[in-house]
Order: structure tokens, then C-alpha cells, then sequence
DNA sequence: GTGGTCTAGACCACG
DNA sequence: GTGGTCTAGACCACT
């Protein structure tokens, strides 16, 4: 499990953090049952004060993808696969229907998005 | 030209109003031209501070979108119309980019993304 | 707007302002768009630090009571208050339903009570 | 006698040992003299540390419940029954006085309490 | 002035 | 060892 995160982006350190954990969760590298780095290990490594980790695992919590038990720490918790795969789905139409609006208001062809499209998505 | 602003969204003020120029000027409601409100009329009208619209026309002035003359008002700018297409294009570019990115990280395939745009697309 | 904290309770400090803004609001105290004190103001009434004040005002504003705009401070957000009612009737229920439990493991008897419930009722 | 526990809970581990021992003392599963399986035989059955178990008894002895003796085991003290009553209406009678007061601050009306007792009175 | 983020310590309860 | 709470500062962006 390797985070990285950037101390000159303008995103908040605890966001990183939350962002990454939610990524090698979503990729599978992280899986239910599996158990976090210790808030002052993670700390440590990232060279970032505990409250930030604690943070941004207690959003984690909040949001249902880890459970963390005082004493023995924090794990990747039971997420059901379907209520996952809504949740991602979620986002991307959230990020479609914005992205559409916004082409719409410059005038964009649905060919044009298309062209755009492949673009980026033969690119990687 | 009206402007609406939400007290209660997380996106600042300034840019909010920013937002809504500019996008008046995207789809041509503001011409080359135009006089803007003046910055006190505008306060009052969104019940705002005069340093907000300050800041916002600031803004818009530093990015080009405007022109303040003291004692005159402020006028929106001539822009060049191919470089106002770049800068709409290198915006969508970037949500387009950040959205395969996504895409790609829940492993949607190309063409269930499609199906998706085109749902967005037709909707309206 | 008056809030009492006890530095030596179990409860943390967080919780029991939390808990106190909720009863004003609650009680009719705080209305729809009143103002809550600042985030500094209300830590140095309480002795307190602005983390804990800033933790407070964070849950009540995820739990959806208040809204806060940087800037311009926090405030008591409109609360729908048919949800309201629910969310006080529910936090109710779960009491009774946990006390009913506890009263049928001793052996107690309705009528028994009935009686020490109405001991109460009258007290204050 | 059978525990059971769950890890997840927020009820710290040798808090709920304790609780489901005090039940069985309640309800007469275990009786004056009966013996508690030994710290060791606990710790295992639940997966839990040997601390953890040691912790609960301790609880449970510095409370009058349980009597340790070295070399023999832990077995159910001589609990006076007038004693034990006592204890077990005072629970009820501050969880009664707790909801009393939430109640009011409700603003719930007498007979509409009522109700809500037999409804989950009768329910079970 | 306001809130948003962050640090580098600290003490406590749990295992 | 773990997480939970808290302090007393700090810097930043927004109004």
C-alpha cells in the first residue's frame, strides 16, 4: 500500500489521503479485512501530523469503507460489491452529466466530444 | 443580464459571479463592448460586499475577459474569438481528461461510456 | 444563547456542544438563520480550543442543523420541520425500545412501570 | 453459557463480557457457586486476549458479583437478592429519568408516551 | 472579521 | 501497541 500525496497541491492533505484509500479499494489492491497503516505509522511516513491521518480515516469511517476498532486499529470494511459499483457509478454520471452541460454551453458537435473522447481514451 | 448567487454554496462568492460573466460572454448575451454593472450597483443587487465584485472583476480583467477605465465603468473586453475558443476547448479538455481518467480507474468500457454520454446528450 | 460545559465529564467536550445547540434548536431557542457564535468567540467563552468548537460546528452542519459559509460564520440552517419531528421521535423510540428490554430482563411489571415513569413525569 | 461478541462494535470488548456475565446473573442462567470458565478457556473461545478477559472478571469481582480464588477459578458470588434488585432498579430508574427528560424536551405529551410503552411493550 | 487546514505535542482508554 | 480527545499555536482564503 503506497500513498503519495503532494504537500504543494491544493487539495487538503487528509483529502489525498482519503482519495488514494478509496482508489486501492475500488482497484481491489485493498480488501475487506485487510488492515490500514497505523494512524502514527501513516503519519510518520508521510511526514504529516496523526490528527491529519486520523481525520482522514474518520471520514473513511463515516463513509462506510473502513470499520476501526480502538486498540487494534483500522481495516478495509465489508463494502457490498453492488452498493460499491453504485457509488463509483454515481460519480462518473455526476462527472458525465457536468461535462455535457459544459460542452453543450460552447456549442461542442456530439462528434466532436466523441473525437475528444478517444483522444484521452486511447491515450494511456 | 442577471446574475444568481447561492449564500449556501461552498463555492466562493467571487467565483460564482466570475463564473456567470464569463459564461454570458461564452454564449454571447455580453458583446464586445458591454458595459457591466458598476461594481457598487452590483453589491447592492446581490447583497454583497463591494470588495467581491472588486475582486471578481479584478479577476476577469487580469484573465482579459474585461476592461475597467476609473470614472468610466467596466466594459467587456475585446477577445479575440479564436482565443476565447481555446480557452472553452482547454476546459472541457480538462473535464474530459479527469473523466476518462475516472472512467478508467472503475473499468467502464468504452462503449457502456458512450451510452452514458449519449443519455446525458439527448436528455435535455 | 448559553452553553454550560463541564471539563470533568466523560462526555467530550465537542459532544456537549454539539448536543446543546441541537436542544436550542430543539427548544426554538436558535431559529432558522440565526447566527451561531463564531468559531473563536465561542472557544474563548468556553475555555476551549477552536479545534473542538470547529468539530462541533462540523457534525452539526454534516448531521444537517447548520450551515457554515467561510467568511461569514455558521448559521442555523432550515431544518424541515416535519424531519425534525421525525428525527426526535425516532431518537425516542430507541430509548423506549432499550428501556423496555432492560425493564422485561429484571422482571418488572407494567403497571410497576407505569408508576415509576409517572414518578418521574411529575418530579420536575 | 455462551457469548458472543462483535468485534465491530464500538462497546469496548471487555465491557460487553462483562455485560452478557451480569445478564446471565440477572436471569439466573448462572447461580451463587456456579464457575466462570477460566480466563484462559474465555480468551480462547472468544479469540480475545487473555487482558481483556482478566479485565472483565476484575470488573466483575471489585463490583461483588464474581469471587476469584488463585488455583481454583472465578465463580459466582453470593449476591444478596434484595442487593441484586437494587442494582437492577437503578439502572431502570436512570434510564428512566433520562428519557423522561428527553421527552419533555420533545415536548411528547403523557398518554402519547404511553402509547409508545405498550406499543413496544406488547411487540416482543 | 470569518471559517479551513495543519502542526507537534499531550493524556487517556483499550488490547 | 492501538485509536479518541484536546491544546495552543499557525497560515491561508474569503467577506
Amino acid at each position: 500500500m503506497e500513498i503519495i500525496i503532494a504537500n504543494n497541491s491544493k487539495i487538503p492533505l487528509f483529502e489525498q489521503i482519503k482519495e488514494q484509500i478509496k482508489d486501492a479499494i475500488y482497484a481491489g489492491t485493498l480488501k475487506d479485512g485487510d488492515a490500514l497503516p497505523s494512524l502514527r505509522q501513516l503519519a510518520k511516513d508521510l511526514h504529516v501530523s496523526v490528527i491529519t491521518t486520523k481525520r482522514a480515516y474518520e471520514d473513511l469511517e463515516r463513509e462506510g469503507f473502513v470499520v476501526t476498532t480502538v486498540g487494534k486499529g483500522t481495516f478495509v470494511g465489508a463494502v457490498e460489491p453492488h452498493i460499491l459499483r453504485e457509488w463509483q457509478l454515481r460519480e462518473i454520471e455526476n462527472g458525465m452529466e457536468e461535462l455535457v452541460r459544459d460542452v453543450k454551453k460552447i456549442g461542442l458537435s456530439r462528434s466532436e466530444c466523441m473525437d475528444l473522447f478517444d483522444l484521452y481514451w486511447e491515450e494511456e
